[in-house]
This record gives C-alpha cells, sequence and structure tokens, in this order.
DNA sequence: AGACTGCTGTTACCGCAAGTAACATGCACG
DNA sequence: CGTGCATGTTACTTGCGGTAACAGCAGTCT
C-alpha cells in the first residue's frame, strides 16, 4: 500500500503506454488507418492482449494517437494564429501551417481524418454518432474561439464565430485534401486563393459578360 | 446469340441490379454504412454471393449506391444554384438545399461521407488513395465549372475557381457536419452566416478594442 | 520463509464479416 | 434431348477484433 510504489508503477506503465503509442505510430505510419491490432502488437514486440489492457479497445488506442497529433497540429496552429501581425497575415500564417502539415505527413493526416471504424460485433468504431472526425471537430471549435475573442461581431457573434469557425475550418481541409490528392498548384497560391475567397472576392468579381445561359 | 435475347437478359440483370440496390438502401438507411453483406442479402431476399456477382465486392456495391445518391443530390444542388436569380441568392438557395437534404436523410449522408474501408484481405476500400469521400469531391468540382463558367475570374481563373469550389464544398459540408450533430441554430440562420462569410464580412469586422492579449 | 497481491506477458480460443468454391436448378436455343 | 448460361444455394476459408485462462515475476504482509 506504498504510495511510492504505486508511484513507481504507475510511470512505468506510462512509460510503456508511451512506448505502444509510438510503435502504434510507426504502423499506422506505414499501413494507414487499417493497420491491424496483430501488427501493432508485432511492431511493438509483445502480443494483443497487452493491448487491449492499455487502451481498451481499438477505438481507444486510436483515440489516443489521434489526441497525440491532433494536440501537436492544435499548437502549431494556435502559434500561427496568435502571432502579432495583421490579420490577413495571421489567416495565411494559419492556413499554410495546416497544408505544410499535411504535407509533410500524409499518413497521418488521413489517419486523423478517416479513423476506419471497426468491423468487430459491438464496436462501431471510436466516434459512433458523430460524422466528422474529431480533429475538424477541434479545429473548428478553437478557431471559433478565437474568432469570438478578437472579432467585434455584435449580438449573435458567438453563434456566428461557431459557424465561421467550422466553415472556415471545413474550407480548408476540403481543399486542402484536394490540393494534396491533384497537386494542381503550389502551397502559396492556394493559400492566395483561400484567404481570397475568405475576404470577399466571390462577391466581388464581376459576371461574365458573354456567359452561356443567360 | 440473338440480339433480343441479350438484351432481355440484360434488362433483366439490370432490373434485378436495381431491386438489389433499393433492398441494400433500405439496409444502409437502418443500419448505418456499417450494414453487413449478408444483411443486404438478407433483406433482398437471396444470399451473399448474388451481391458479389452483380457488384464485384462490398467495395462495388457501396459506390453504386452511393453513385445514385450522389446524382440525386448533384441534381438538387445544380437546380438551385442554376436559378435565374442574384449571385447571393443562388448562393443561399444551394446551401439551403443541402442543409434541407442532410437534415431531411442523416443516415444517407452518413454513409456518403463516411464510405466504411472493408477490413477483409487484399481490398482497401473503395476509394484507395484518396481520402474524402467521392460525394465532396464531386460537388467541389460541379461548383468549380459552375464558378468558373458564370464569373470572370481573370488570368489563371480556372484554378482559382476550383479551389473556390472545393473550398467553399468544404465549408458547407463542415459547418453542416456540425450543425447536424449540435443543432446550434435553425438552418435558415446557418446559411445566412455561412453566405455573409463567403460576402467578406470576416474581413470586413472591426477588431475587439478591449480584447485579451493585446 | 511462505502465502498473497498485482502487474506483465503468453497461447488458444470465440464470434463475425468479407469473399470464394462447388454444386444445384430453371430456361432458351441447336 | 443435350448444351449453354444465368441464377441461386450451401459450405468453406481467411482474417480481424476481442476475450478467457493460464504463467512468471516483482514486492508485501504475517
Amino acid at each position: 500500500m506504498d504510495t511510492t510504489q504505486r508511484t513507481d508503477q504507475q510511470r512505468s506503465a506510462d512509460r510503456r503506454r508511451r512506448e505502444l503509442l509510438e510503435a502504434a505510430d510507426r504502423v499506422v505510419l506505414r499501413d494507414g488507418p487499417q493497420a491491424s491490432m496483430n501488427a501493432i502488437a508485432a511492431e511493438a514486440g509483445i502480443t494483443k492482449p497487452i493491448l487491449y489492457r492499455h487502451f481498451g479497445d481499438k477505438g481507444g488506442l486510436y483515440a489516443a494517437l489521434a489526441t497525440r497529433h491532433t494536440d501537436a497540429l492544435l499548437d502549431s496552429l494556435r502559434a500561427a494564429l496568435d502571432a502579432p501581425a495583421d490579420r490577413r497575415e495571421r489567416v495565411e500564417a494559419t492556413l499554410d501551417t495546416y497544408l505544410a502539415a499535411i504535407e509533410a505527413r500524409p499518413q497521418v493526416y488521413r489517419f486523423l481524418m478517416h479513423p476506419a471504424e471497426g468491423g468487430g460485433p459491438g464496436d462501431q468504431g471510436f466516434d459512433v454518432g458523430k460524422h466528422s472526425a474529431p480533429l475538424l471537430r477541434r479545429m473548428g471549435e478553437e478557431l471559433a474561439q478565437v474568432i469570438e475573442e478578437r472579432l467585434d461581431l455584435g449580438p449573435g457573434g458567438q453563434q456566428l464565430a461557431r459557424v465561421w469557425g467550422h466553415g472556415i475550418v471545413g474550407m480548408m481541409h476540403a481543399a486542402g485534401d484536394w490540393w494534396l490528392g491533384e497537386r494542381p498548384c503550389s502551397r502559396a497560391e492556394l493559400v492566395r486563393s483561400l484567404a481570397d475567397l475568405l475576404w470577399g472576392r466571390l462577391a466581388a468579381v464581376a459576371d461574365r459578360v458573354g456567359g452561356p445561359g443567360f
């Protein structure tokens, strides 16, 4: 019943957990989201039941993994978003940070966005009921908070900020996803185009003159 | 080797295929994306191998299902987008059409956005290599085409239109997904907020005066 | 010392779903 | 009548998520 012993055990367990997470990370990075528990256990040099003792089920492991990466990415984004600079510059820096991240490690990105629900009995994947990846939701909420904190939106501003937060994050995500697959232009061009969109250029440009239809 | 006979068989096969698709639809609507092939076969009153003869694998069936729904949704969206009205009105109508669709049939929406890659051997799901759901890509491309057709974007306009197409669709999707889960406001309010965002209000609003930080 | 606790680790198993092989049946054509 | 050919079946394999049940190895209490 000694307290120090308990702490020792806890520390050992935590270290082990971190090792397991890193092994899982390597496998997911290699095999994508459909990495099997067996493969992860093998990579960690152990067998399945240990993984289950540590993380409960596949959803737990994936959630732990996702939380790690999500936290890291969110830290970078916060840094870009909080920089002491012009609003447009901050927006562009944030977009660029996100795009650089998904460009650098597309496998991680793929995993975070597509959690690959399990096929087993009972378990329906770890995001039952929710549709999008947790990363998107968290980014949306964070951005909403920053918007509401920084901008004077008047009455109903909090709700507006949340809509915008999720909307902007979704814009970034979808454009980034498409860009990552087709690479139609440089990252800088993409950032500029998206910022232009957010800056109202869609409403500002003129109709085509000899356009089809009417 | 008669041609008419071949046509008869083809027609019969097509009808059968449609019946199977409708049965699959019912099951997916009921059980979500993790509907099993067995369940679908049972609903159709037959057994698994027939499904496999018609659709190849689970990915094929899901792709066929998704194509049907995607086509239907895209038709509605095109109608809203092509209406003879003010640009802002058209944008709002399109947003509203999309949101109404996902509100009316969230199960279908969930299925389309979250294709649930298979866990079997060999097969990696039907969207190997691509990340997002096909629906998002298709909507993005369609919107890009309309934008490029209607708006005078100057040099590099085609690429800009594609970025905007995918970006706007992503915005719509993420905001809609979040809204569907939390229902923080009415559909009309959401539409208005998103249109405001696209109309550059983000750039136009003032900084908060007594804001935290600096 | 010796029984007890609690952790780590194993092998061997269950249940389930995807996908396939092999066999049975109805039907038009020569 | 036999020959194609599509339709349908049962019964199987493979692979994965998840779970007993058991084995070793600390340190602890009496």
